[in-house]
DNA sequence: CCGGAGGGTATACGGCGTATACGTCTACAC
DNA sequence: GTGTAGACGTATACGCCGTATACCCTCCGG
């Protein structure tokens, strides 16, 4: 059977944990399994579907392995779509090289399917409104895919924060935003805190689409008495 | 003068307009500029660095061009937000190559601080604790650069939503969340619409930051009145 | 006995980024 | 003028990459 084609997925995760997805070419991969690397395109269409499978694979392992025909109403939603969401960012940590394929293809597996049902459902049960259901999901997903992408991928290391990159040596001056908060510009010690404040604002986002403003009542933020 | 540097970043960027990230080889750019591959190396250390100069380039374009020394109390800082990430949408949505790119780069460039300083201001501004301020931007900042990237990339068509998407052939009845809102799974027709609905969330998620709970009055969404 | 099919190999092509070595042209000190 | 140093460009080459093409072997049903 075709257990073959799983030995080639295997052999091409364990390179990119090992050594980056820059690691993962054909030659290496069949070299792991030992075997020619024309060899591959029997059990495979090309490295396209190889990198789809390798973050099918991963997202595979998101999901709970659907623990039995009943668990009552689970959990609070709120529970669930951070659970979900603590997990797929270990799962990132875990696996880096997964960050740049993240954005390019749909969730597309099965198990990719279920994972966004499950956001569906917990937003229904939050009390969003079906319309809205689909723009939240996504909402929700681009936030956190971003987010872990920006982690691994060094968006966040020290360059929007230390304007003095190397090559932004600006007059100094001229940064009146900066300036202001200067005590509060470095870089958190620990991002999953970070993780945890912007969830906990989604939150809020979510349970404000349940509760509609009626549009009036909306006088922008404060009316006039600010300071 | 080095006027040969900036006609290797221009060819590097009409090539990557008009035949994507993949058309950028040295090779290419070499060509374009007249001159063998290796020369490009007397004036960028290398592909990284040129790929760098490429984003930073597109970054400049973004803020407006400091007309002037005074020009008031500017917008509201919604306005500002806002047309600061629509600004950033049609950018990349004019130079999709970007989008891979953004992630991986802080931002490092004099403008890309400026823009950075432009976002602090406009929180400061709304009245966000200056704790605060350096988070929200990265929230901000995170969700808007993944909306645009999901969108150029591929993420958000069809897949999350139609679950038969060529290889999720699932028993049908194991979605249920989607079964519920099926009217509403397909892709709006014009995402700018949802990019909106998705800025003024988060508007009111700032919002929500200025004037911080107090951690009682939030017995959860609602406490028992619900069906 | 045969024939096809599934799986593996060998070879090759065209592309890539870039290290190294060599030329050439200009500008300036003497 | 002459020498020389540096900036700029070229030529060649190395080692990677993904994959098209053609061939080979082994097994199994008829």
């Amino acid at each position: 059977m075709g257990g073959r084609r799983e030995e080639i997925l295997d052999a091409a995760l364990a390179i990119a944990d090992e050594r980056g997805l820059d690691g993962v070419s054909m030659r290496a991969v069949a070299e792991r399994v030992g075997v020619t690397p024309m060899a591959l395109y029997r059990h495979v269409s090309g490295k396209a579907e190889l990198l789809d499978a390798m973050v099918g694979h991963l997202l595979s392992a998101l999901l709970p392995p659907d623990a039995g025909p009943d668990q009552g109403p689970a959990q609070r939603w709120e529970e669930g779509l951070a659970a979900l969401a603590r997990g797929f960012r270990a799962m990132v940590l875990r696996h880096p090289w997964a960050a740049p394929l993240l954005f390019s293809r749909p969730a597309v597996t099965p198990d990719a399917a279920r994972a966004v049902d499950a956001i569906y459902t917990a937003l229904t049960e939050a009390g969003v409104p079906d319309r809205e259901v689909p723009r939240l999901e996504r909402l929700i997903t681009t936030f956190v895919i971003g987010f872990v992408a920006s982690e691994v991928s060094g968006r966040f290391t020290s360059g929007s924060l230390d304007p003095r990159g190397r090559r932004g040596r600006l007059p100094e001056g001229d940064l009146p935003g900066h300036a202001r908060i200067k005590p509060w510009l470095h870089l958190p010690d620990d991002l999953a805190i970070e993780f945890e404040a912007d969830l906990d604002d989604i939150m809020r986002l979510i349970e404000a689409a349940v509760h509609p403003r009626t549009d009036s009542e909306s006088g922008s933020s404060t009316p006039d008495s600010s300071a």
